[in-house]
DNA sequence: TTGCCAAGGTTGTAGGTACAACGAAAACCG
DNA sequence: CGGTTTTCGTTGTACCTACAACCTTGGCAA
């Protein structure tokens, strides 16, 4: 049947590529089904329990544990593998809707700063137990404890390729307690 | 400093809520930016380098692996967790650039199937090298062998409760060599 | 049959993301 | 210093996805 997507190819069609094997076939694909599946999940879920995105979630999520609830746009961008465009538009969005607000920086007069409003602030507030939840019943629970920290272990070392200078890692970072 | 997205709330704000424990935050997050930062890299790849999204190549690359080239709207569309609306846009625009075609169904007269053409068929031949060695790059390669193994079985585990009718495990599933 | 409802697809539109172009402030440098 | 180059951010547009409305056919039962 000759299949030609992720495996070999008769031998006169073959380049120089290496195609993935059984075993890697196989974990890639289950991979690429949870990155088709998962993503647009949790987006229906926040937004209609709590009219978010899962961007949007992120983004305020990191402003509630940022002390003082201010970032700079170029740093949430950075953290939250956006680009710049992008986040001005999420951001313009969430101010309209009284989330946030920007103010521009005193150190830097080409940044620009976005602050959590007390809206904001519970507006995550409200929407977190059903998001953690839905992680939970989803990714958390179907593993076992050591599953769980052999999928951390996994997780950072694609991370560390996919992001050679950390600079998309540090969210939700804090281990303060436990 | 008062986490709120993930963790422990102070406890006069508990709902109910199983927050994440230190272990389980630090697996769920880096998993998170995975899921926000891989498959915009797939995509760019192969938009760049063979004017695809990495949704048209799933598209492309299930009817390549079919006999006869031939899979119906309502399965392909399962296959790749998609709605019918999104796949029926998907399918119009690859029509459009000559790679598929839609043929009504002999059996089932509301039915629709498509035919990937020798020109579809080429055209994934052409950006199959480029994408796989990408997938080895960023998601194989960092991992040993065993974790490729764990990351199948916790794949497997996460899917069948994202999808328990197992409609969107068979892709690319065929092992018939190695 | 007739009537009803589920399943298969299409179309239109609103909302979000990617990409390119742009402007302004900072940093670098001869 | 004066000029060039990054960095930071906004705006506009094209593309893609989600959602709702709609139509047709098949399945089922009275």
């Amino acid at each position: 049947m000759n299949s030609c997507s992720y495996k070999l190819m008769r031998d006169n069609e073959r380049v120089n590529t290496r195609w993935l094997s059984s075993r890697e076939l196989s974990s890639w694909a289950r991979l690429a089904s949870i990155l088709e599946a998962l993503p647009p999940l949790l987006d229906s879920q926040l937004r209609h329990d709590a009219g978010l995105t899962h961007f949007d979630y992120r983004v305020l999520a990191l402003l509630s544990e940022t002390e003082g609830r201010t970032v700079r746009m170029s740093f949430l961008a950075k953290a939250n593998n956006a680009t710049l465009p992008r986040l001005s538009h999420v951001i313009q969005r969430l101010e309209e809707r009284g989330y946030v607000e920007r103010l521009a920086s005193a150190e830097d007069r080409r940044a620009t700063d976005v602050w959590l409003t007390d809206e904001g602030w519970e507006k995550i507030r409200f929407a977190a137990p059903g998001h953690v939840e839905m992680v939970r019943e989803h990714v958390l629970d179907p593993l076992t404890e050591e599953q769980v920290d052999q999928l951390g272990t996994i997780a950072e070392q694609i991370l560390r390729r996919l992001d050679p200078d950390g600079e998309l890692r540090p969210i939700y970072g804090k281990h303060d307690d436990d």
